[in-house]
DNA sequence: CTCACATGTTAAG
DNA sequence: TTAACCTGTGAGC
């Protein structure tokens, strides 16, 4: 799940259920136990996300800093915690309306205001946090690479919050090919590029699924059977490979790129062109 | 039941 | 470049 949106739909979602009051903090699993008696009762001032960070600031300028990794979870529920937690839960908030239990993430520390800015000050431009003195660097270290545009998006220090699916998806939308040298892009391009991908990021803070394909492409509109997505949304090129592009029905191709796999479209996004069409 | 894999990152070699 | 880490899920035996 955690891509950027997840992370600033979760911040939300904690503010609203916790923010103002004091919060009942625990480790059930034991990992965070020391920290999380020592934030026992305290106010929880707010949450908020950066790229794919998520800081929980409780009363005397403590943050708990929340990665949620790979595989971690932060899921929030009804009512009064459990008696008997199952699985591991690293950190546990409550109060009386509402608990939320933290699961396999690779990072949940104790932290000061300083960690926290030097957390922050690393990252790149956030497309759900829009800041054109924050694009311009980025786009000034894109612009000069040589690194294919694919591995620049997924760089957080350059474009914070972009994983995975959104890398595919939206160098899809826009004919890019993942491999391509940033440098070969224009400016003109990549904004029209962020500016789609500020938009369908902004949609996943809402709806906390990953939806990409223009009414016009859906299997439905384009007389092809449906596709089972199993990650939520309706996704152009991610994890289909070998299926049949929606748009021109060639094969979806997949490659390794710095250790996380790439999917493109060979005939919508070829290498040497710069140009959308259609 | 066991195994591979996952929307991520860091540290070691 | 590879392994390691955290957990859950789905495929295959």
């Amino acid at each position: 799940m955690p891509e950027g949106h997840t992370l600033l739909r979760l911040a939300n979602e904690l503010d609203a259920a916790f923010a103002g009051g004091a919060v009942r903090v625990s480790s059930p699993q034991g990992r965070f136990a020391a920290d999380a008696a020592a934030l026992d009762g305290a106010r929880l001032i707010a949450a908020e996300s950066f790229g794919k960070h998520l800081f929980v600031e409780f009363a005397g300028e403590r943050f708990v800093h929340v990665h949620l990794g790979l595989i971690g979870k932060f899921d929030l529920y009804p009512g009064l915690p459990p008696a008997v937690t199952t699985g591991a839960v690293r950190l546990r908030l409550a109060n009386d309306a509402t608990y939320a239990d933290l699961r396999g993430a690779t990072q949940c520390d104790l932290v000061g205001a300083q960690k926290r800015a030097a957390v922050i000050a690393k990252l790149g431009a956030d497309p759900l946090k829009p800041d054109d003195a924050a694009w311009e660097r980025m786009w000034s270290r894109i612009s000069r690479s040589s690194r294919p545009i694919g591995d620049l998006l997924m760089d957080q220090g350059i474009a914070a919050g972009v994983g995975n699916v959104y890398r595919a998806e939206i160098l899809f939308r826009h004919k890019v090919h993942p491999l391509r040298p940033g440098k070969s892009l224009r400016r003109s391009q990549f904004q029209g590029l962020w500016a789609d991908l500020v938009v369908l990021m902004e949609y996943g803070v809402q709806t906390g699924r990953i939806d990409t394909v223009r009414p016009e492409h859906t299997p439905e509109a384009m007389g092809r059977p449906p596709r089972k997505d199993d990650h939520g949304g309706e996704v152009y090129v991610y994890r289909r490979t070998g299926q049949e592009c929606l748009v021109c029905g060639g094969r979806v191709r997949t490659e390794i790129l710095v250790g996380r796999n790439l999917f493109w479209c060979p005939r919508c996004q070829p290498v040497f062109r710069s140009r959308a069409v259609g």
